[in-house]
DNA sequence: AGTATATATGAGACGATTCTCAGTTTTGAG
DNA sequence: CTCAAAACTGAGAATCGTCTCATATATACT
């Protein structure tokens, strides 16, 4: 219908320019991220991600050629970008043991505060190779910081990553089922801590230290 | 074809008489479980349930309505079997934590031994409310025991289940992927009481006794 | 403004699966 | 042995999602 428009939508965000490939990728993602923690990663429909970010059909195809190919996508895009938010919002804090309860209470708030989006990354968390190796070195940072600070006294790494992945995973499904209050956070991040070996009463204390706020995505 | 047969079926097992409805129903578990774990609860088909089960694809009507009902009953018919095998196998255990220890590494043994169905019971695991309900009580019955023993030291009881069902959900998935052997097993069990408050010594003592058979399904 | 390139559209062909149902076989009790 | 009720069968109709492609529109560059 309208021919003159030209360049309408563009936006210029902190300086950069977003390309109508870049944003179109993008709402494909949040659709597809929002249709599986609805309905579920099997009954999600590429049909419906396509409604839900406001594309035709076949536009699905020019991004990803399979269901799996953007679950996967999406899976790393927000997980990473979590993260990111995650690590920016305690890059002032030196003690590792503090960063972890951080990190942790980070996720465990973004379950109550985002529902959905904490309810997707929970589907992929376990089933998802990808997801796994994205996420799981910024974690080992903080574990083997607050190793070589001896905060923690560990037996095995790969048990201590088990503990502290797991632990929140279960958590954060508690959290988003309704569950458990905000009051969980705090004892959630302060078991792990005490799982590292840390005494009950610095765990607690280091559970309770302030939250820094995260960054806007 | 043959007209005259009777009975011929009927299994009698511990003087008990298993009905056809009830065995043409474990059969579309049993196969169902295999289905799931081989190829995903996604791409898992009636059709293929059927197949495998020896069943006519009508039949299946007779006894599920949907894929998400039978993935739900087969859920909880194979975490509470598996549940009441490892509750007899530590019925002469009277030390709260040692039965604690035990159940997470008969779980953990199942992802080495029989990784499809330990991969089945991961797939349901986080995202299937009734599952949760279902196998909660028995280690909640361990903790809880424990607790009353002074072996465990924990501020808030959900918090120590999220620990205990989570860091083994994670355990056990680093298992089946190959990325663990079995020498994981005992260090995750010994971090897990180490997260209930013992002291890193005893559990890992506690953590070595020797691991009691599992009686047959 | 004009044009080449990139991107989006959506109707419809296609394939796969679900689900039904009329007919057949099996079962169990008398 | 007989028979009614229960269970099973499998062909095929109905449904649903995927994926393609010819066409339309938007963008960037000059």
């Amino acid at each position: 219908m309208r021919i003159l428009s030209v360049c309408q939508w563009k936006k210029i965000v902190t300086g950069r320019t977003i390309s109508k490939r870049e944003r179109t990728r993008h709402q494909l993602l949040s659709a597809a991220a929002k249709v599986f923690a609805e309905k579920g990663v099997e009954a999600g429909s590429i049909q419906e991600i396509t409604a839900v970010a406001g594309v035709a059909n076949g536009t699905f195809y020019n991004y990803f050629q399979t269901k799996e190919a953007i679950l996967e996508a999406a899976a790393i895009h927000f997980g990473v970008t979590f993260c990111e938010r995650i690590k920016a919002s305690y890059a002032h804090i030196e003690d590792g043991a503090e960063r972890m309860a951080i990190g942790g209470r980070q996720y465990m708030t973004l379950a109550l505060e985002q529902p959905q989006l904490a309810r997707f990354m929970l589907s992929v968390a376990l089933s998802s190779r990808i997801w796994d190796e994205q996420v799981r070195p910024y974690i080992q940072a903080d574990l083997m910081l607050g190793i070589r600070q001896k905060r923690f006294r560990v037996a095995s790494r790969e048990a201590a990553m088990n503990l502290i992945m797991g632990t929140n995973l279960a958590a954060v499904r508690s959290l988003t089922s309704g569950e458990a209050g905000r009051a969980h956070i705090t004892a959630v991040a302060a078991s792990i801590l005490r799982g590292l070996g840390m005494e009950p009463t610095e765990a607690d204390e280091v559970a309770r230290r302030p939250l820094p706020p995260l960054p806007p995505a």
